[in-house]
DNA sequence: CATTGTTCTATTGTATACAATCTCTTTCTG
DNA sequence: CAGAAAGAGATTGTATACAATAGAACAATG
C-alpha cells in the first residue's frame, strides 16, 4: 500500500474520459488550441475513436476548471490562460508558495526531504548542461514535493492547478539558461530553510522566488506568448 | 447584454445536470452526507428523476473540486470538509482576500460599489435584529462583490470556491449575534478602505478579517461541526 | 476448518438512440 | 430589395442498452 492520495490521481489516467481530459487539458495549456476555439464533441471523439460520452463528461471537468466556458445547448469554447491571468497566478501564487514552505518546513517527511534534495541536484547539473526539457521537468519535480510536503490538501490542490497553467510558460522561460541557474538557486536556498526548519526563511524565500519568476517574464516579454501568437 | 461573466454560472442551473450538480454539491457542503458515504448513480438518478448520464457528468465535476473521489470501477465517495481544511482555508484566505481587496480598491466600478455599500447597510441592519439567515445572506454577497470587483478571474474563482467551502460553517458562526455585529464592522472597514481607494490599507483588513474568523471559530469550538457530528 | 476457485449480482464505463435546441439558409411577403 | 418566417442541418442534452469490472456469496478441495 502506497501512500494515501486523495487528490493526485483524480482523472483516472486509464479510462477513455481520462485520456481524453489529460489530452485536451495538455493541449489547451499548450497552447494547441488558442482561445476561442470551438470544441465539438464528435470530432474530439472521432480524433481520440471514443464516443460522446467519455468527451463530454472530460469537457464537464474542463469547464470547471475554467479552461474552457460551455454555452448551454450551443458548445464548448477554449477559455485558455491570458496573459492577465499569468500575472494574477503568479501574485497570487506569492503568499501561498510562501506559506505552503512554512508548512513544508513543518511536516516535510524524511522520504520528502531526500527526493528534494536529489530533484535540486539533477535540476542544477541540467541546468549547468542547458537540458531545458530536463530543466523543466525537475523544476516541476520540486514544486509538487514541496505542494505535498505542506501536509495541506486544498493548499497542494490550487498550488498544483497555478502550476499546471502557466507550465507551458515555464517551458520558455527556462530554456533561458541564465534564468536556470538562478531559479535552482533559489529552490537550493528553499530547500535549506525547509530542512533546517526555518519556516519564516523559507516562506520568505519562496514568495520572492515567484515574484523573481513573474519579473523575468516580464523583462523578457514572454508574456507575449499568450493572447497573441 | 448584461456583464460577460465567464465563470460565474459554470454549472447552468437550468440542465438536468446543472440541478443534480447544485443538489450534490448543497447536500455534500451542508452536511447531510457525510464524509465516506457512497453516491451511486442510480439511486441519485431516481431520487431526482434523471437517468445516469446527467448524475455522472455531475459526479466528475463534484470530483474535481474534490469534494467527492471516485474509485474506477468502484463507485463514488463524499469527501467533504475536514477540520483540518477549514483551518487550511482560512489560512490561505488571508493574503488571498488581502490581494483580492486591495484589487478591488483598484478596479470596483460605481455600480459595485453602490451595491456593496448597500449589502453592508441591509446586513448591518439584519445584523441588529438577529436575523441570521439573511445576515448570512449579506455576508456572503459582501465577499462575492468584492471577488467580482478585483476583476481578475483566477482570484474570484479561487476565492468562491473557498468561501463555499465553509459557507456550512459561517451559518454557525454568524448566529452568534456578537460575531456578526463584528464582522459587519470590519466589512464596512474594509469597504470603506476600498472606497477610498487605500489598496494597503484594504488589503492589510481584509486579511485580518479572515484570521478574525478564524479565531472566532476557533474560540467557539464551532469547528466541531466538522469531522465529528 | 481454512483456503481457494467460481459464479452471480450490483455497479460503473462506454456506445448509441432519440429529443430538444440553435443556426444558417432559403423562401416568402411587403 | 429588406426583412421576417420557415425549414433543414448540425449540435448538444438526455435516456437507454450493452460491456466490463469488482465484490460477495458459496461451493469445492486440501
Amino acid at each position: 500500500m502506497t501512500k494515501n492520495s486523495v487528490k493526485n490521481e483524480v482523472t483516472d489516467k486509464y479510462s477513455l474520459r481520462g485520456r481524453v481530459f489529460n489530452k485536451l487539458r495538455e493541449d489547451i495549456l499548450s497552447g494547441i488550441y488558442r482561445a476561442g476555439d470551438e470544441l465539438r464533441e464528435v470530432s474530439i471523439g472521432e480524433d481520440l475513436g471514443v464516443s460522446r460520452t467519455p468527451v463530454r463528461e472530460a469537457f464537464r471537468q474542463l469547464e470547471l476548471e475554467g479552461l474552457i466556458q460551455i454555452i448551454p445547448n450551443k458548445g464548448a469554447y477554449v477559455t485558455g490562460i491570458t496573459a492577465k491571468d499569468v500575472k494574477d497566478i503568479y501574485l497570487m501564487r506569492a503568499p501561498l508558495e510562501g506559506l505552503c514552505a512554512r508548512w513544508a518546513a513543518e511536516n516535510i517527511s524524511k522520504e520528502q526531504m531526500e527526493e528534494m534534495e536529489e530533484t535540486v541536484f539533477l535540476s542544477e547539473f541540467h541546468a549547468m548542461k542547458g537540458h531545458s526539457e530536463q530543466m523543466w521537468t525537475y523544476d516541476s519535480r520540486f514544486h509538487e514535493i514541496m505542494y505535498e510536503a505542506s501536509g495541506s490538501k486544498m493548499l497542494e490542490h490550487s498550488l498544483k492547478d497555478y502550476h499546471q497553467y502557466v507550465s507551458r510558460l515555464r517551458k520558455v522561460t527556462l530554456s533561458d539558461k541564465e534564468r536556470g541557474m538562478a531559479s535552482n538557486k533559489e529552490h537550493r536556498a528553499i530547500m535549506e530553510a525547509i530542512k533546517s526548519g526555518q519556516g519564516d526563511m523559507a516562506e520568505r524565500l519562496a514568495s520572492q522566488h515567484m515574484l523573481n519568476a513573474y519579473d523575468n517574464i516580464l523583462s523578457h516579454g514572454f508574456i507575449e506568448h499568450f493572447d497573441a501568437e
